[in-house]
DNA sequence: ACCTGAACACCGTTCAAGT
DNA sequence: ACCTGAACACCGTTCAAGT
């Protein structure tokens, strides 16, 4: 393993259980037993760590929703799982501008695919889909709902309206 | 108006030009024509600074969200373009947990109250309409959209799908 | 090729001291 | 009552120097 996955792999470590405000160059070049001028000799900077991170869970994400298969329900269970799994990488992923320049080709593609496909293609529905599954991880991973807010409720209201609504959702069209 | 006040202005002009990062209490005195420690005089800490600008925040969308009516496109409509005018203090408001105890008793209530008036009551739907809401909007202020998405018709579809869901919602039930 | 100490320009915050 | 300089424990990053 390079140093600079070494030290990727520091920074989600650190990033999953202290959060962002942990993952400092000195920390990380801590964590691998060097001095922190030196993790300059293998990375940009710590946007490239920032963004290698982002990258991962791209590609996680890709992987969890494409096994939920078509199923609307699935699906939007699927996504709130692994966010509430991975709290802060999915945050650094979702909430923040993406260097598209320095991510793995298709990384993006990857994980709108799933959504796409439940949505038979219909890439407004499945933008409605993304930003309700978003909207409402965003907001119970930030503590927004009253505590003991039936949030599955909420969830399951959504998703059978979205299902419901033609042109048919829930339905792949090939 | 008091010192406090000042900084907190000071702190709501810097944060919608220059974003959170240039927001410091360095760059707060600054603008007061004071040195940093100072505002400790005056203020807890910069904590109490980003909980005014919070609170600030939730009462002008409970007014821009109120004005906009029952109708679901409507609201929908004030609540992106609420969201779109004060990019960096939405997302401040709207991405981090909450002081409830330094808040404005009722603020949070009052920014919800629309949306539940527009769900009929039905907590579900209000929270599935918050979480729709929240989600295109935060997905768009991070760039998240492809350059030319055509961001309205996902808006456009997600609303019809809710608004034509039963139990009916777009109608209030008083 | 890899790592280091020292340095630069920053942070938020505390505190004794001045007026 | 209000403000200050100095200080503490931090940041990300650069760079000349060591091996």
């Amino acid at each position: 393993m390079t140093r600079r996955d070494e030290a990727i792999d520091a920074a989600e470590r650190t990033l999953e259980r202290e959060g962002l405000p942990a993952v400092t160059m000195r920390r990380l070049a801590d964590e691998l037993g060097i001095r922190a001028p030196s993790l300059y000799k293998h990375l940009a900077g710590k946007g490239e760590i920032l963004t290698a991170l982002q990258d991962r869970a791209l590609a996680r994400m890709a992987t969890a929703l494409a096994a939920a298969g078509n199923d609307l329900g699935g699906l939007a269970g699927a996504y709130r799982q692994w966010a509430l799994l991975h709290p802060r990488l999915y945050e650094l992923s979702a909430r923040y501008p993406l260097d598209r320049d320095h991510l793995t080709p298709g990384a993006e593609d990857a994980a709108a695919a799933p959504l796409i496909r439940a949505a038979g293609g219909n890439i407004a529905a499945a933008r409605a889909l993304w930003g309700l599954a978003h909207g409402l991880v965003d907001l119970e991973l930030a503590g927004r709902f009253p505590p003991g807010a039936d949030i599955t409720a909420a969830w399951d209201y959504a998703i059978r309206a979205l299902g419901e609504f033609p042109p048919p959702v829930g339905t792949a069209s090939d």
